[in-house]
DNA sequence: CACAAGATTCCG
DNA sequence: GGAATCTTGTGC
C-alpha cells in the first residue's frame, strides 16, 4: 500500500500542546530520539497516531501526519491521523522504529516540488494550549483533508494528469 | 492510589 | 453536540 502525506502538523518542546513540552517521560521518550524515528502514541484510549521525529537528539519535536491519499482508494480513506493508522495497521509497535530502515513502513521525499502557494498554513487541530500557533499545513488542492480551514473550500475533483503521487 | 484530560472519530 | 474508551501524568 502506498500513498502520499497531503496533511501535518508540527510540535516542538518549545510550546505547550508538545507531549515533550512538561519533560522527558516514558510514554513520549521517543520524540526526544534522533530524527527519522516514529512516535507512535494512543489516544483517546482508542486511536494511535503517527508522528515523525524531527530535529535532534534530546530535543522533543516531531511531525504528526494528519492525512494520507492512498494510491488506487477512495478519497479521505485515511484522513484523519487516525484512521490512517488504522488503515496503514500502524499501532504501538511501530513505535521508535526508523522511517528509513524497517519492513514494514517506510516514508521518503517526493520527486514533486511542493511550492509554498500549494499548501495551506493553519491551526492545529484538536489540542487546547498553544492554539494560535499556525503549525499546521496541508495541500490545498487535496481532497483528502481531514478538517479545512474556515472559508478554504474543497476543491473539484481533480483529473488524472494532476493527482499528487511523487 | 485516584482522578482528570487527551495531537480523535463516528453517530445523531 | 456528545459518547466511547483507556492510558498517562499529576497531585494528594
Amino acid at each position: 500500500m502506498e500513498g502520499t502525506i497531503v496533511e501535518t502538523e508540527a510540535y516542538s518542546q518549545e510550546e505547550e500542546a508538545c507531549h515533550g513540552f512538561m519533560n522527558k517521560t516514558e510514554s513520549n521518550k521517543t520524540l526526544f530520539g534522533e530524527p527519522g524515528l516514529y512516535y507512535v502514541y494512543k489516544t483517546y484510549g482508542i486511536h494511535y497516531c503517527l508522528n515523525l521525529v524531527t530535529d535532534k537528539n534530546n530535543f522533543a519535536s516531531g511531525v504528526l501526519i494528519r492525512s494520507i491519499l492512498i494510491q488506487n482508494e477512495p478519497e479521505r480513506a485515511a484522513s484523519g491521523p487516525g484512521i490512517l493508522t488504522k488503515r496503514f495497521g500502524i499501532d504501538k509497535t511501530f513505535d521508535s522504529l526508523k522511517s528509513y530502515d524497517n519492513n514494514y513502513l517506510k516514508v521518503y521525499g517526493g520527486s514533486k516540488k511542493i511550492t509554498i502557494d500549494e499548501l495551506v498554513q493553519t491551526t492545529r487541530i484538536g489540542i487546547s494550549k498553544a492554539r494560535d500557533l499556525k503549525w499546521r499545513w496541508y495541500l490545498r488542492k487535496c481532497r483528502s483533508i481531514s478538517i479545512r480551514e474556515k472559508g478554504d473550500k474543497k476543491p473539484a475533483i481533480m483529473n488524472k494528469n494532476c493527482n499528487l503521487s511523487s
